[in-house]
RNA sequence: CGGGGAGUGGCGCAGCUUGGUAGCGCGCCUGCUUUGGGAGCAGGAGGUCGAGGGUUCAAGUCCCUUCUCCCCGACCA
């Protein structure tokens, strides 16, 4: 019979509740080495859906993939000034391989701007190789102080994309391009997570970038998470790598480069952005699996209707999985709501009987029956309105939690739980540094109806002010 | 690095104050009964008590050393 909760509510300790649901859900445990982290199968597959949804976007946009060491030269980081203050505190360096210590240190990639810039170099001779648009799948080691699974470890999986161009009118275009069609359209239309766009404040720019373009998304204890950022880099690294181009007036010029990133943190932000006490909730267009079959009984006939449901399901497009365990029908249905498998399709006696089945919704609970020859048209429709009602909860949840304030006292107090939005102009530097001394931040700056600002630089800015992860 | 906790079967914990045959819950295995929201009963497997040293007839328990992990503060996708 039924136990108490399986996770910790949310309410009553919502860290505990992340780590409760991460094990109860086979999504992802600790490695043996502090910070690192094994992705369980199913929080892979998620992934896997991930990366498949941005790359097809990344390619719609015009970029290649490619692949770059994971061994960098220390002295590459050392070129660009910047880049190497703000990496240096977290790089693992190899200093021995081979049996002997090496005569130069070779670090583990923390991000591939310098590899890569040293490539481009070589690639880019005249204006007719560009705009140069690269992407790459990788992992990357960032030794962190305070780990978190997903959202902070050593090392992670992302895709990186660096772009160079002719000028920076264009890479600022490709860069916020990328930012619209890739970042922004998939976490709101298959993660169903509107996100806050903006620019980064100087103090939270990445490390030799010229703007940092972000997507700040809201959990459900009111923090904010960084899903996805964006970077225009000058000419700081075509400088330092020394890429550059004859133009058509047969001079030399440098390139402007870009790079963009996007990682397994979004396994975080899915998890914490629409999970609930029962366990995650995956949006259909996400989930890996759209629909289990479930016999509540272990009887051959209910199987075979499960076996047919399934091919009907499959062709009509829906990624279906057969849930062949024994064991009780609850502990499997549990199982289920705690993976957030938008909907079960469940085949019990009674309702065979009367050539029915039960679809249970994740999102609402709901359940209804429809008899087995409509299952396959009818289930393709109810992913739709989950998907749109996902995104419109989280939407309500999103602003509920959204202030408008006028001053960094208010501020403070909204940005507790929630986002504050504020003038820029009322906080400034000073008052960005009295923010992150109580633990909030400028998540990013944005124009008052909350489009992307083209920079820092424009008038009535708008800071979103918040707790972070 | 600073502050606070914890290391005992796969997981979560008790036992330590007051040394004396290593326990509980969950999970796992077998069997039977079950199965419409984490089933019940019976039987069973599984532990050098983080590591090293010391005290003692005897150490999970007392003493010293050491390692690791977790939580809270300064950095990051």
């Amino acid at each position: 019979m039924a136990k108490g909760s399986v996770l910790t509510p949310q309410a009553e300790d919502f860290p505990r509740w992340y780590q409760d649901v991460l094990a109860k859900a086979e999504l992802a445990e600790n490695g043996p080495v502090r910070g690192t982290m094994v992705i369980r199968p199913y929080g892979y597959s998620i992934w896997e859906r991930i990366q498949a949804e941005i790359d097809a976007r990344i390619k719609e946009c015009g970029a290649q993939n490619a692949y770059f060491p994971l061994f960098i030269p220390e002295s590459y980081l050392r070129r660009e000034a910047e880049h190497v203050e703000g990496f240096s505190p977290e790089l693992a360096v190899v200093t021995h391989a081979g049996g002997e210590e090496l005569a130069e240190p070779v670090v583990v990639r923390p991000t591939s701007e310098t590899v890569i810039g040293e490539y481009m170099a070589k690639w880019i001779q005249s204006y007719r190789d560009l705009p140069l648009l690269l992407n790459q799948w990788a992992n990357v080691v960032r030794w962190e102080l305070r780990p978190r699974l997903f959202l902070r470890t050593s090392e992670f999986l992302w895709q990186e994309g660096h772009t160079a161009h002719v000028s920076q009118a264009d890479a600022s275009a490709y860069a916020m391009r990328i930012h619209h069609e890739v970042y922004d359209d998939f976490l709101r239309d298959v993660m169903a997570v509107p996100v806050q766009l903006g620019i980064k404040t100087t103090r939270e720019r990445f490390a030799g970038a010229t703007n940092t373009m972000t997507c700040e998304g809201m959990m459900r204890d009111g923090k904010a998470l960084q899903m996805a950022t964006s970077h225009e880099l000058g000419q700081n690294f075509a400088r330092a790598f020394d890429i550059k181009y004859l133009g058509d007036d047969g001079a030399e010029h440098l390139c402007f480069t870009t790079s963009w990133g996007a990682s397994t943190r979004l396994v975080g932000g899915l998890i914490m952005a629409h999970g609930d006490d029962q366990g995650i909730v995956v949006p259909p267009r996400l989930a890996p699996i759209q629909a289990a079959v479930l016999c509540v009984r272990d009887q051959p006939e209910l199987a075979e209707v499960a076996e047919r449901l399934s091919g009907e399901l499959k062709d009509a497009g829906v990624r279906v999985h057969v849930d062949h365990r024994s064991g009780s029908f609850g502990r499997r249905v549990t199982d289920w709501e705690l993976k957030g498998v938008p909907v079960r399709v469940e085949i019990g006696p009674r309702d065979l009987a009367e050539g029915l089945v039960t679809l249970a919704r994740r999102d609402s609970g709901e359940k209804q029956t429809v008899s087995i020859e409509s299952v396959a048209a009818v289930l393709p429709r109810i992913l739709e309105e989950i998907q749109a009602e996902l995104l419109a909860s989280s939407i309500r949840r999103r602003d509920a939690a959204t202030a408008e304030v006028s001053t960094l006292d208010e501020a403070m107090e909204a940005g507790r739980d929630g986002f504050a939005r504020i003038p820029w102009s009322a906080i400034g530097e000073d008052g960005e540094a009295t923010l992150n001394a109580k633990t909030l931040s400028v998540r990013c700056l944005q124009r008052p109806d909350g489009s992307l600002p083209e920079s820092a630089d424009e008038e009535d800015l708008v800071a979103v002010v918040a707790r972070s992860y």
